[in-house]
RNA sequence: CGGGGUGUAGCUUAGUCUGGUAGAGCGCCUGGUUUGGGACCAGGAGGUCGUAGGUUCGAAUCCUAUCGCCCCGACCA
């Protein structure tokens, strides 16, 4: 039992000005987190409190499926980032972890970085201590402080500098034995989120950054979330915005034969999808095929797209450089002939075709069979192009964004597109890691083989903060049972009665009995201040005790969730408390 | 990093356009009256107006630079 009094809780009437979002605004008027600078929180002890209760419910799980916790270091020797495989891509999102230094010398390369996540220390960890299959599989998890330079801290604890999460690394001696880790960790976030009363849903997710062959993100979804799910309720199908496909091209599509020769024509000052598009030239943007030009480590490689869709760049991951971007007008013109606007990947119209890594088309580009492009020559597009002619593909692949409507590729019936917070997120990474850092065990015929990683991430802060989003009202926060930080609020609304705190001491026995932690407001408050206070802490159950309820012989139960107040007779009212707490417990676990 | 916005008391803010000694509400302190949904009265403390330059007799207000924060985009648990 706390008493109010004793512990600390600033709540807030009004909300902070920088904050957007009501899960953000909650979080601060509640007393739950205090900003020290951009994406920097400090937890207050309520909210504290939240973040313990999510921990020892994912502690509990993960060591339900077999995970075994440690505990690593947060400041890492930079070696082990540059000799990794994602040092590149990495860096620009990681703090650097030097002495100061006197303030005189030039800034050199660091030494020490704060780590993002734990992949290059637990590797070269495990290569150390584990050579044998006998010692295999194994599943290492920490629940630790996470730092990332975001580059755009956002709405609260939702995406900050410094962050909360869980991290799981699982190494097995078989690729099967990777899927089944895998899909052991997929059941116990599952659990995870069912437990603290998050609903978050499962989606497939591209593998990014971090690399490896498959890949789930636990999406909550909300209106403010960062990420777009592409679903289908009925299908079950669900993916996030970077990795979802749609059934648009038929699996039996036929490609359309050439429908007449190539026809050069001019497009004086057409540089754009739309101007083409218009009269007099009146080339629909479903006709056309759009070329553009990336830059991957280092060499210029052409994606072809319709005129109408749009590129998602993450899928352009799957081609496998380690880092890819735009190139810029200058880089372009020396390659193609022409600027942008005029662009085409027809044969032998690429000025200088050799320097190309490659021409990736979008499989829906075999939709059009015959269109218009650039030509290379500025000022003049390409009619009659036919897709299996004319254009020096590479290789097709699915690199465009999937648009709301189009077919499910599973069922065929349209997809939806709604918004959610990624709360977990997990990988099969494969041998990427293990490679690099020359994780290698040896089995029963004494051959080396190297170990099958996956990882595994569960934003526990971040959660805080998506329950809160999706279990709200106008008057505050409503915790689930399980992450709430004390189950039972006895708000005792004439302390300076001592049978009123007599009352509420046994009360709180009772329901501490039953399962609960209790918080006693017996602070010397207005009643109105008291409930104001409750409803915006949001505790799952309340119970009142005032001078007027003892002379009637009663007191007061109110769930969060529900308008109306339980009177209980005195005489009952331990019993009472007791069976409600064991209820909604019950009602928690299933 | 690109685009937009904003910085005045612990919090929410007015005043900035049109320069003239900084105002309110909440919170806090003292006293009193109240006491079942953020009370009322009286008194009080608290601000070098983000910072640094400049213009001016005079700058929260105009100019320049710089920093912080917020929103949109790329990135992520």
């Amino acid at each position: 039992m706390k008493l109010w009094s004793q512990f600390f809780i600033p709540t807030l009437k009004e909300s902070p000005a920088d904050a957007e979002i009501a899960s953000h605004k909650l979080l601060v008027r509640a007393g739950l987190v205090r900003k020290l600078g951009g994406g920097l929180y400090t937890y207050m002890p309520l909210g504290l409190r939240v973040i313990h209760k999510l921990t020892q419910i994912c502690r509990e799980e993960l060591d339900g499926a077999g995970g075994i916790e440690l505990w690593m270091p947060h400041v890492h020797p930079v070696e082990l980032w540059q000799q990794g495989p994602r040092w590149a891509a990495a860096r620009e999102i990681m703090f650097r972890a030097d002495s100061a230094g006197d303030g005189k010398r030039a800034p050199r390369e660091p030494e020490f970085v704060l780590g993002p996540t734990h992949e290059e220390v637990i590797t070269p960890l495990v290569k150390a201590e584990i050579s044998s299959y006998r010692d295999l599989p194994k599943n290492f998890y920490q629940i630790a402080t996470k730092f990332r330079n975001e580059i755009r801290p956002r709405f609260g604890l939702m995406r900050a500098r410094e962050f909360i999460m869980m991290d799981a690394y699982s190494f097995d001696a078989t690729d099967d034995g990777a899927v089944t880790s895998y899909h052991a960790m997929k059941a116990a976030y599952a659990r995870f989120f069912k437990r603290v009363g998050a609903h978050a849903i499962a989606v497939e997710a591209d593998t990014g950054v971090m690399g490896g062959s498959f890949s789930h993100e636990f999406m909550v979804p909300a209106e403010i979330g960062d990420d777009d799910v592409i679903y289908n309720e009925a299908s079950g199908y669900a993916a996030n915005r970077e990795k979802a496909t749609s059934g648009l091209v038929a699996p039996d599509l036929v490609d359309a034969a050439p429908s007449g020769p190539l026809e050069e024509f001019a497009t004086p000052g057409v540089v754009t999808i739309a101007a083409l598009a218009a009269a007099p030239y009146a080339v629909g943007a479903d006709r056309q095929f759009k070329t553009l030009v990336f830059m991957g480590d280092g060499k210029p490689f052409l994606v072809i797209l319709r005129g109408c869709d749009e590129l998602e760049e993450a899928k352009l991951g799957a081609l496998g450089f380690t880092l890819f971007r735009a190139a810029t007008a200058d880089e372009i013109e020396p390659v193609m002939g022409a600027k942008p606007g005029s662009l085409g990947a027809i044969n032998g119209t690429i000025k200088n075709f050799g320097a190309l890594a490659g021409i990736y088309a979008d499989h829906a580009i075999r939709l059009i069979g015959n269109g218009t492009t650039g030509a290379n020559k500025d000022g003049f597009h390409v009619n009659h192009v036919n897709v299996t002619r004319d254009l020096a593909v590479t290789r097709f692949g699915d690199f465009r964004r999937v648009r709301p409507g189009e077919p499910d590729p599973k069922s065929g019936q349209p997809l939806q597109v709604r918004r959610g917070i990624e709360v977990g997120h997990i990988f099969k990474l494969g041998t990427k890691y293990s490679e690099k850092f020359g994780a290698v065990f040896t089995d029963d015929k004494k051959e080396s083989h190297l170990m099958v990683m996956g990882c595994y991430g569960i934003g526990i802060s971040r959660t805080m903060q998506a329950v809160i989003e999706q279990s709200h009202d106008a008057d505050g926060i409503i915790w689930p049972w399980n992450c709430a930080p004390f189950q039972v609020l006895i708000c005792v609304i004439d302390p300076q009665l001592p049978e009123a705190m007599d009352l509420a001491r046994k009360l709180a026995l009772a329901a501490e009995r039953a399962g609960a932690d209790v918080l006693v407001d017996d602070r010397a408050e207005r009643p109105g201040v008291k409930f104001k206070d409750a409803d915006l802490i949001g505790l799952p159950l309340r119970i009142t005790i005032g001078g007027k309820g003892l002379k009637e012989g009663i007191v007061e139960l109110k769930w969060r969730t529900q308008k109306e107040v339980i009177k209980v007779a005195l005489a009952e009212a331990e019993r009472c408390v007791a069976a409600a707490v064991l209820e909604a417990a019950e009602r928690a676990r299933t």
